[in-house]
DNA sequence: CTGTTAGCGCTTTCAG
DNA sequence: CTGAAAGCGCTAACAG
């Protein structure tokens, strides 16, 4: 058995609320006895029992961060900045993976709500019912989304401006003389895509530039074979790549460029140039982790919209170092 | 307040031990009973409470996955994989960043060993001092690290065989016809990279190949300005990019080969051909998760050598699509 | 300034 | 088959 609170007092001659009060710097308990109990802590190695503690003060000091998946740059950059700033202010956050999987979420929901977090910041994408998290935040548990929003009077959700980005992107395309488009956005697959598709569809409209149909294989064979400029826009990376992987060749009177989210790694090739929206990830974290540190300390002094959008941080441009 | 045991207890006229037995399906209780009380705590929505049963019971079901930073390949790809193979060991997995702070990282040691966590998956790549995890280790917390080995007869480490590995990615190299090497790895950073440098060196040395100092400016431009095939290794793409961006030219007559660990994103240029050692994630995953099922149930059937090295699942070869 | 006491919600003997 | 009672380790009134 490990090194208890009782150990501790019998070993200093004084009672266990002594011991735990000198160990919380109580203002009340005497300094000598305070350096006492202190130093046959340490020298014993006492650890506190976390369960204990957490029994009696009702409530724990971690916040949950639930992901779909760890490894894709929205959620790692995110909980970077969250754990930091939650450790800030004493919290520990713990990252949870939810595999986008309805049963793996529900089960760790219920652990949310079974006094283990204080709180949870939720990326529910891929997760399409999400009626248990409603019912938590019913009964005041303290959660905040991120990301994917949930449109829902009484939850709150942190997202990028997606559809000001996707205008900013084709814009930048636009004025690299993109004349023609490939939007891979796919708006079935969840809110943030279908932001992302129509903000770029009617900036494309509005600036008389055509749209190419990605799924149409001639129109895509058309849309390499001729001169001019194109552009291919997409959420990740790995879609506009496999797009030119199994599409593009490289023709001399052709320019590609590209518009993605969050990161590019690699050479651009054939793109000679690609824009990048690198959302405001430490913005996102830290708003997520005072909004949730709000609601826990009842603060409703800033009654906040229920769908908060932070601009892009930073609009990188990528240019390709070893023309094609 | 939630749903407590006495709550379901009152409303159905039995003793709160009664309802902890049916849920737990206990073999005395009637099956009438058993039927009535779970109706009722789903009814109620009765969760238990985490702290109370941890308390008494003295040990939880959750791992801790200790790691450096989220969203590098290895660290986000073992993690998925514990968390899987957790879950089916009927253990929730929590992934938890220390930041390469020792501080941090310390803190968080404290916390496991307070009866949060039943164990421990541990990267500790970039802390220097982790004597806190051996005081642990002695007080028979289960740990078992991973990805950067500790070289100790009380520890279990599980790792990729960095040595057999670098070879591997030499003698590729070699096969691709490369007599230049330049070699990215850092063998001060930490042991890992101290096994790859080291094997590289050996099997370029043994093949007499030569090999260029990457921190003198004559000899890398020197190294990219004659004719032939040349190669680049390093732990990560990052490093590889960074280093073409800054002294590769497109030179006629002259082809460059690489070679990493982990991934390859976007396209290879100005390398025509990229040889990826990706590490065997899921067995490594699930290795340390038995090995850690093992410690709890002091299984000492399988006494384990305190270093496994275990092969890389797959070299995967980047070919460019898009030549310079 | 410190000890006594009660109780957090649950599991688990021990009785019956 | 079920109830009574003890106790996990800790904190926080309440006394003194």
């Amino acid at each position: 058995m490990s090194i208890t609170l009782k150990d501790v007092a019998r070993f200093c001659g004084v009672d266990t609320s002594t011991v735990s009060r000198a160990l919380h710097n109580d203002v009340r308990i005497k300094e000598s006895t305070k350096q006492k109990v202190q130093k046959a802590a340490e020298r014993l190695g006492y650890r506190p029992n976390i369960a204990a503690r957490l029994l009696v003060e009702g409530h724990s000091h971690i916040f949950w961060f639930l992901v779909p998946t760890v490894g894709t740059s929205v959620d790692s950059r995110i909980s970077e900045y969250a754990s930091s700033h939650a450790a800030r202010n004493g919290y520990d956050t713990a990252i949870v993976v939810h595999h986008g999987n309805q049963t793996d979420f529900e089960r760790l929901t219920n652990n949310m709500g079974s006094g283990l977090a204080a709180g949870a910041i939720i990326n529910r994408r891929d997760i399409s019912d999400i009626s248990k998290i409603h019912r938590l935040v019913e009964k005041k548990f303290p959660v905040v989304f991120i990301d994917v929003p949930v449109d829902s009077t009484n939850t709150i959700s942190i997202t990028t401006d997606n559809s000001l980005a996707s205008k900013e992107l084709v814009t930048r395309c636009l004025e690299a003389k993109a004349s023609r488009f490939v939007l891979l956005f796919d708006p079935k697959r969840n809110i943030v895509e279908q932001y992302r598709y129509n903000a770029a569809l009617d900036t494309i409209a509005r600036n008389g530039a055509a749209l190419i149909d990605a799924n149409d294989p001639g129109a895509v064979k058309d849309f390499f074979n001729q001169n001019g400029t194109v552009a291919v826009l997409a959420s990740a990376q790995s879609e506009i790549q496999a797009f030119f992987r199994s599409h593009a060749v490289a023709e001399p009177g052709l320019t590609i460029v590209a518009g993605c989210f969050d990161d590019w790694y690699g050479e651009p090739n054939p793109a000679t140039t690609v824009f990048v929206a690198i959302q405001d990830y430490r913005s996102i974290a830290e708003l997520a982790v005072d909004t949730l540190l709000g609601i826990i300390q009842g603060n409703k002094m800033t009654p906040m919209a229920p769908i908060v959008t932070l601009p892009i941080a930073e609009y990188r441009v990528v240019h390709n170092h070893f023309t094609t």
